[in-house]
RNA sequence: GGAACCGUAGCUCAGCUGGGAUGAGCGUUCGCCUCACACGCGAGAGGUCACGAGUUCGAGCCUCGUCGGUUCCACCA
């Protein structure tokens, strides 16, 4: 039956055979069915500059993992795939391959700009997709979307004019971050703040006099941090309530070098504890100057141009840049006696976390989405319940956002991305929104239009992406089939960037959540928990992981021992850990297809006819049914944890019972009836179970390490043609053994303790040992008198003699007491008696303690009263447990003095 | 300045609505190449659950405080 299978694991070249044949299949292709439910996830588009980093090979292995869960559950499971345009980081990617070739992207003007772009995206677009798909990842690439594919764009143009019309979208002459290198602005999200040494250089202007002289004797010092932003002083503002300035408000202070008078405001803003309590006003450059212009009508002057060079309301700094322009300023600053002192000082700077530089406030024309409507209904889907953030404590950062938030700054100035719908009459400027170019302008009658040169914030498109990668703006059979989604699986790091963004427009748009659940995952670290970074070089590529101990290995190890929303740290040696439980697995495949009779006996004859029943085998032997009773609750559990998200612990569940359970103790417990062949019903039991416990194992271990579980499962059987489109093992009652679980966890605890007993005084295995049981449950031991072979292989005890009764056991035998009956092993000679008095009084101690703790717990009222009866019942069974084995231990102990 | 999270075995982390620390992987000690697997098997050692107080019959889990670490938000000129 089948092929042989190699000694150990190799995933090489097995991963991509399995991916291929899963595609040509089309299992990961989802159609409207509306006779079942669906199950839609929609991938978090990477980047088309991006290479695949942990990040993604976390994020898409849990998404991987849920979906191929429901697939196997019995939904239309649709993960619907693609990717993001991700304009500045692709636009400054192309300008530096550009000027590695010595031409600017002004050389090349807009139009050939765009289609070199496009050129790129065409070569290295696809690159990620395919990093993907070595993961294992089942998208339905059928469906593969772009965020600037033509129905994407249809959806930006919609929802932009939608909104504008609205009044939602505005143009505005705000404060905006403006990057100097990029020459854009960017939002308030894509700043990051940077401590950095700098100095605090105080500085003081002349009073104005009350005859219009400027004063040589009076001052007002205040301390800056920025003192080229002077140029663009329009006041200085003091505290309201602050009696040192009060008599000074309302007049006048001289503004050097640009021979400005400006006034002395009185502003709230201003704290009278930090430095003079005076601060200087540049409404252009500093958004809280900014505001207390607004305040007081003072005048907005830009100093800068957009490559933070000085402009022409600079006077004679105009042309430098602004940090030559702050040290000139400085020294002439000194030379004129207005600098006080220079102070060392470490602040937050605004950097672009793209490229670095430092940020600039600057006053321009942008467009804006209004926010204070728009989130709303975001709020409160969260705040009731109708979205689900895991792990929840998210809710906090995420209301900390809602809370303060602000408009949202969607003007970039890039030529990568979706263009402004907004359109300029060429004759009177008049502006209008809309889908396409107007013919005639609504004013004046103009035909000539200019479209605004600006695009939007990449995070306009994603924000849509739930709905417009189902067809909208359009009404679609996939939309209203698909939407809203199940589950957004994504890191914490863009809940403000995106997860928010697609919430207020899911409700805005299509009037519903875009998801259910928010499946948070933190950040995947190096081992010594530092950030994997490029500029570091402490990037682990996840490729390279797959290329050597495969994708499944490379799945297991980012979803194992990591709670959701948590930073998770990154080893090799868990990699290794990983690969050996997938060769653990590979080769208790190989163990029992070794043992498979042979293809068209009659013995084979009999186990296919037994796994064609549905039923359970009428000669199950007491392992059988405690394995199979085993697997039945692993499913129950397992499956419950998954459907609360809960992979790393379904997992590692599935992973314990397969490791410890199956292979270390059944497939041992089973050997000797398969090396018998007299016996065929008993050995075909056997070999049933093997095979139903296998089988419904790989698939509970599927979704996480899809292609092992497929090359095997392919292999051992051959009705099911794959794996991840089989059905997900289900809870059973006919699988359900209570009695058998509790008595192998007896045969379990006899054969550690007497392999420990071994273990301690150094028997060698090949010596013979008997072991001798009194047990009180003479039944269950009795069942497995036939197994002599298991105590065999497991304590390398040759002549292991179970009996009934303490007849025969010779004197001066080590007493080994257990949970529910005594072993006696004839080890008289190799004991230390008085060690093991001193243990066994030692065991007697503790279990009188357990026993007042349970005497104290079923005494008291409170606990009787509110515990649940189940828990009353169990700590019952837990004190009659202990009773009997301080009984069992006294006894022991007596025995052992006597001797 | 505001907020969140973490502090459990040598290391990295799990521990569900408070009820025996069965913890897991790696590492470590001892013994095993037992005919599925040395990417393995068996047996161990190793923990005042950061510290202090409180609530409770009972706290790793709840409350408050202290110390140590990480992160997010806001950004004071």
């Amino acid at each position: 039956m089948g092929r042989e299978l190699a000694k150990t694991y190799d995933p090489q070249g097995i991963e991509e055979r399995i991916y291929k044949n899963w595609e040509e299949k089309k299992y990961f292709h989802a159609e409207v069915d509306r006779s079942r439910k669906p199950f839609t996830i929609v991938i978090p588009p990477p980047n088309i500059t991006g290479q695949l980093h942990m990040g993604h090979a976390l994020d898409n292995t849990m998404q991987d993992i849920l979906i191929r869960f429901k697939r196997m559950q019995g939904y239309n499971a649709l993960w619907q795939p693609g990717t993001d345009h991700a304009s500045i980081a692709t636009e400054v990617r192309i300008i530096n391959n550009l000027k590695e070739q010595g031409i600017s992207k002004q050389d090349l003007g807009r139009e050939k700009f765009l289609e070199y772009c496009w050129d790129w995206r065409k070569e290295y677009g696809g690159r990620i997709v395919n990093q993907l798909k070595k993961l294992g990842s089942s998208c339905d690439w059928d469906r593969e979307r772009f965020t600037m594919d033509e129905g994407c764009n249809k959806a930006v143009t919609e929802v932009f004019v939608k909104m504008h019309k609205k009044g939602w979208i505005y143009k505005g002459s705000r404060i905006i971050n403006w990057c100097p290198v990029c020459n854009t602005s960017i939002s308030d999200a894509e700043v990051q703040y940077e401590e950095q040494a700098g100095h605090f250089w105080h500085i003081k202007y002349p009073l104005i006099e009350e005859d219009g002289s400027i004063s040589k004797t009076t001052f007002l010092e205040f301390a800056t941090t920025r003192p080229e932003t002077m140029l663009g002083d329009t006041a200085v503002a003091v505290h309201p309530e602050d009696e040192r300035y009060a008599a000074l408000v309302g007049r006048k202070v001289w503004l050097p070098f640009v021979d400005r008078q400006i006034p002395i405001v009185a502003d709230e803003y201003v704290d009278r504890e930090f430095g003079t309590g005076v601060v200087k006003i540049t409404p252009a450059h500093d958004p809280n100057d900014f505001e207390v212009g607004k305040r007081h009508g003072l005048p907005e002057i830009n100093i800068m141009n957009d490559d933070a060079t000085i402009n022409e309301n600079g006077g004679k700094f105009c042309g430098m840049d602004r940090y030559e322009a702050r040290a000139q300023i400085v020294r002439e600053l000194d030379e004129m006696g207005l600098l006080v002192r220079i102070e060392d000082y470490t602040h937050n700077v605004g950097t672009h976390d793209r490229c670095g530089t430092t940020v600039e406030p600057l006053i321009k024309q942008q467009w804006f989405v209004k926010m204070d409507e728009l989130i709303k209904p975001a709020v409160k889907a969260v705040k009731e319940g109708d979205i689900q953030l895991i792990p929840p404590r998210m809710e906090k950062i995420y209301y900390n956002w809602t809370d303060n938030i602000r408009d949202w700054c969607i003007s970039r100035q890039l030529w990568w991305g979706h263009r402004i719908p907004a359109y300029y009459c060429d004759e009177c400027g008049e502006v209008v929104v809309a889908k396409e170019m107007p013919e005639v302008c609504p004013k004046c009658g103009g035909r000539h239009f200019t479209q605004d040169p600006d695009t939007l914030d990449t995070w306009f498109s994603s924000a849509l992406w739930p709905f417009s990668t189902l067809g909208w703006p359009e009404k679609t059979e996939d939309l209203d089939y698909f939407y809203p989604t199940n589950v957004l699986v994504t890191g914490y790091d863009i809940i403000f960037f995106w997860v928010i963004r697609m919430i207020f427009s899911g409700f805005e748009q299509m009037g519903e959540k875009p998801f259910e659940t928010v499946l948070f995952h933190g950040l995947v670290r190096d081992d010594q928990g530092r950030k994997m970074s490029k500029s570091l070089g402490n990037g682990i590529d996840p490729l390279e992981i797959i290329a050597q101990y495969g994708a499944d290995a490379l799945r297991l190890t980012l979803i194992t021992g990591n709670a959701p929303g948590n930073d998770m740290r990154f080893y090799m040696s868990r990699v290794v850990a990983s690969r050996n439980f997938a060769n653990k697995v590979w080769n208790a495949s190989r163990f029992i297809m070794m043992n498979m009779p042979d293809e068209g006996s009659e013995a084979m004859a009999r186990l296919e006819a037994l796994l064609a029943a549905d039923g359970v085998p009428a000669a199950l032997a007491p392992e059988d049914k405690w394995i199979l009773s085993r697997f039945n609750t692993v499913v129950r559990e397992a499956t419950d944890n998954m459907e609360k998200f809960e992979l790393g612990i379904a997992v590692q569940k599935v992973y314990d019972f397969i490791w410890d359970e199956f292979c270390d103790w059944y497939i041992e417990m089973v050997k000797p009836r398969l090396y018998n062949t007299d016996d065929e019903d008993k050995r075909s039991a056997a070999l049933w179970t093997l095979q139903t416990v296998l089988r419904g194992s790989l698939k509970l271990l599927h979704p996480y390490m899809p292609f092992i579980t497929e090359e095997i499962f392919t292999t051992i059987q051959s009705e099911e043609e794959s794996i991840m489109i089989s059905s997900w093992p289900v809870y059973r009652e006919d699988y359900s053994f209570p009695h058998e679980e509790e008595a192998i966890g007896h045969i379990k605890e006899a054969v550690r303790a007497v392999r420990a007993a071994r273990a301690e005084r150094q028997v060698a295995p090949s010596r013979k040992a008997r072991v001798y049981v009194v047990s009180e449950e003479e039944k269950i031991l009795s069942e497995f008198e036939e197994n002599r072979l298991f105590f065999d292989t497991l304590a390398s005890a040759s002549e292991t003699v179970l009996q009934s009764s303490k007849d025969g056991v010779p004197e001066g035998s080590l007493s080994l007491v257990l949970s529910f009956a005594t072993i006696y092993l004839p080890l008289a000679d190799l004991m230390d008696v008085a060690a093991e008095i001193a243990r066994l009084e030692k065991e007697v101690k503790r279990l009188g303690g357990e026993l007042r703790r349970s005497a104290g717990m079923l005494s008291n009222e409170k606990f009787l009263a509110k515990a649940p009866q189940a828990k009353v019942d169990a700590e019952r069974e837990k004190q009659r447990g202990y009773e009997a084995q301080l009984k069992g231990v006294e006894e022991a102990l007596a025995q052992l003095k006597a001797l």
